[in-house]
DNA sequence: CTTTTTGCAAATGATTTGCATTAAC
DNA sequence: GTTAATGCAAATCATTTGCAAAAAG
């Protein structure tokens, strides 16, 4: 399922958004590596564009969000991490030691935990869940030391 | 159920930490205040106990959480919230607007999505569910724009 | 007395802000 | 040609680090 440079470039234009090759190379980076933080997604974009600035990275990833095309997750702790937004409901698996991302479907059913016992008079729109533990290769290194 | 200052006495004690004013003074504050960023903790320290060091806090808050006395959350976007460790598996509502957090109990049983569909091999250990919406404050004054 | 905490100062790191320049439509 | 995006520089904010002075046990 590879995205064309093409497809990207429809996704921009339905948002509403200008076609930048900032945009594109963030669009294609994030499509490489999904659940990568800033810096990662400057360095893959500087690869396949050329030079960019930092704050365009910022400015294109916060538009991105806006329009609903990616999504920001923030694992306590770390810098915030970046994915292209999915349409089933995922969430995520973080490592505690080295910090790795994974996806996973959450157990019960289609929305969660969107109706939590007593929401205190909250309208809710989205249930986040974010598993903690430790990843395969953390579980190795732990065990050699 | 009133804490008593000999409680929280006890309690550093259980936890193999040393009895200070400003530890004294951050329990009393956690309780007083549930999810309370480090700021208003800070201020509420200095308001029991009298002046003490930003860093004091920090340090207090972080043995706290390392002996599991408290807890850190950090929902996306703002500082990090404290609040003092319970015994159940609780979640967390967030105000998308004004940043109120409220504690909730999961729909689905006691450890509500412990198990996902698929691990990837991560040995879980905790499983954060936060819920966005918006808080009945926030509701009220959006509708009288 | 010995070890842990505190206080103070300075550093770090992610992210934001403002404004002139440049590119998209 | 307008309007939206970028680049550059500087600012902000939460949090951390290092070390000497003070307090707890």
């Amino acid at each position: 399922m590879e995205r064309t440079s093409d497809d990207y470039k429809a996704l921009l234009r339905s948002a509403g958004l200008r076609v930048t090759s900032t945009r594109l190379g963030a669009l294609e980076a994030l499509d490489r590596r999904p659940h990568s933080d800033t810096e990662t997604i400057i360095a893959e974009v500087r690869d396949s564009v050329g030079s960019v600035s930092h704050q365009a990275v910022y400015n294109v990833l916060a538009a991105l969000c806006a329009s609903g095309i990616a999504r920001r997750i923030e694992p306590a702790g770390s810098p915030a991490l970046y994915e292209l937004r999915v349409a089933d409901n995922h969430h995520h698996v973080v490592c505690r030691r080295c910090g790795a991302v994974g996806d996973v479907d959450c157990a019960v059913g289609e929305r969660p935990c969107l109706t939590p016992s007593d929401a205190h008079g909250y309208v809710l729109d989205e249930a986040e869940v974010t598993y903690w533990g430790i990843c395969p290769a953390c579980q190795a290194s732990a065990s050699k030391k």
